[in-house]
RNA sequence: GACCCUGUCGUCUAGCCUGGCCCAGGACAAGAGCUUUUCAAGCUCUCGACACGGGUUCAAAUCCCGUCAGGGUCACCA
């Protein structure tokens, strides 16, 4: 049975980094019906805070990575002081004092050799244990060191493939000695490749949002951003790019997976986003939104009309970027007095619109159906017989109504206005004496 | 500096293992145009890469060697 495990150390929010770590992980275990374990690197105890723990948790579950089993390192403090004595016992580790700080670390001594890694992704890398240092086993203050504790914990949880960042690669001949020194069985090895940000290096605060958590606040969908992710290292061959992460796990080898850093482009993001959204149930959509809406005091409490609002979303859905986009394009629903964009009025609005206003607003009055075809067909008939064409009213109206030069079909807004509220706006734009 | 990893369009990649179908395919971005209603949606087109140099071979993006470039690691942090 297929153990993998990601190993988060609460110091710090789940980032970009991280997601994806856990993400290829998961999709291991699922890809192999085996189980994703959470273990919380938690031995760093001036840095590890609850609240990064928590939202640790909360940003795997929305990202929709259900693990198996949870460990905690603070608990098992006593379990590696009991694997390092025994190297004591054994010679194979010597104590040190740390000038005169209380207590003694234990250290691993390094024998000269040769360390194989196979690594699933890279093949064979070797490296000479000569040029490893001696390692800290537990430190003075009796904690254990990061590689010694992630030995004995993939070890005693049975860990079958251990799948990380690339970062790792240097720790690997380290914790190998490790393995062979406690006589615990290997696990495989696969390093993945970094993530970098646009600008080369590490991705960084600097490169935008790193946090998960950001990115939901943003209005990201976490399916596409799993799916942004997974293709930045792996593609299924076919030259499909969105992929649904059933269909993923099916395709998923980790043979394929790439061996070069990726620079993560918002960009793309950006794209793959409007790529879920547009496929999305806007019922889905609807109750992310809706806490927005009542905070923007678009719509109260529960006295709204769900129905009508889940149009107005589907009518926006394919040109949204992020679900934040929505409470924004579409606010010249939920306004009572709306604002106009200066550029656009400049644009459309200099003229004096009186008379076609004014008997736009007749017909619409007129009309017995307030449906989508009588609307536009009256519209139409309307510019007819003024001998303009379509568009010459089509923009000025619609910036009357919504202030902006882009979004929705006109004929759409209007419909979704309603009669009154379409006739309201425009008579602004009437001038009586004229 | 030492050790290690990686090198295909600006970016993500397909192809590389099993040389010829690749004067290198797709996607994002960018640019141009179409859509007798806008675009931030849709459609069409354009731009654009095998890091470099040697080999091996009838034939190399694909195999070998070297160079260069980028990245990572060298903590009683994880």
């Amino acid at each position: 049975m297929v153990r993998v495990r990601f190993a988060p150390s609460p110091t710090g929010f789940l980032h970009i980094g991280g997601a994806r770590t856990a993400l290829f992980n998961w999709i291991y275990a699922q890809a192999q019906s085996g189980k994703f374990i959470l273990r919380i690197e938690d031995t760093d105890v001036l840095r590890s805070k609850q609240e990064y723990v928590d939202e640790i948790l909360d940003s795997l579950s929305w990202l929709g990575f259900k693990w198996d089993e949870t460990y905690f390192q603070g608990k098992r403090i006593s379990l590696y002081r009991e694997h390092a004595e025994r190297l004591l016992k054994e010679g194979k580790a010597y104590t040190e004092k740390l000038g005169d700080k209380p207590g003694e670390a234990i250290i691993y001594k390094v024998t000269p050799r040769k360390i194989r890694v196979d690594d699933l992704i890279r093949g064979r890398i070797e490296f000479e244990a000569e040029t490893i240092k001696d390692q800290v086993l537990i430190k003075s203050d009796g904690t254990p060191t990061y590689n010694f504790a992630c030995v004995v914990d993939d070890a005693l949880m049975q860990i079958t493939h251990v799948i990380r960042g690339d970062d790792h690669i240097s720790n690997t001949p380290k914790q190998i000695m490790l393995y062979e020194a406690l006589g615990l069985p290997l696990p495989y090895f696969a390093h993945l490749p970094l993530i970098m940000g646009m600008e080369g290096g590490r991705l960084s605060k600097r490169t935008g949002a790193t946090g998960i958590w950001e990115y939901r606040k943003m209005g990201y969908l976490a399916e596409a951003l799993v799916n942004y992710l997974l293709l930045l290292s792996w593609a299924p061959g076919d030259n499909r790019e969105v992929i649904g992460i059933d269909e993923a796990i099916r395709l998923f080898d980790i043979k394929n997976v790439n061996k070069t850093a990726a620079t993560f482009d918002p960009k793309k993001l950006d794209w793959m986003n409007n790529q879920y959204l547009k496929n999305a149930d806007p019922e889905k959509l609807l109750d992310e939104l809706i806490p927005q809406l009542i905070e923007k005091n678009y719509i109260q409490g529960d006295n709204f009309d769900r129905n009508s609002l889940k149009s107005l979303v589907k009518l926006f859905q394919p040109r949204l970027t992020t679900i934040n986009d929505f409470p924004d394009w579409a606010d010249f629903f939920f306004l009572k007095e709306i604002d106009i964009d200066p550029k656009a009025r400049e644009k459309y609005l200099s003229r004096d619109f009186s008379r076609e206003f004014g008997a736009l607003c007749e017909r619409l009055d007129s009309l017995s159906d307030f449906s989508l075809g009588p609307i536009e067909d009256s519209f139409r008939k309307m510019c007819a017989e003024f001998g303009i064409e379509a568009k010459e009213l089509i923009h000025p109206v619609r910036v009357a109504l919504t202030g902006k030069t882009v979004g929705p079909g006109l004929f759409e807004v209007i419909y979704y206005l309603g009669r009154e509220r379409t006739k309201e706006r425009l008579s602004k734009f009437i001038n009586r004496e004229g």
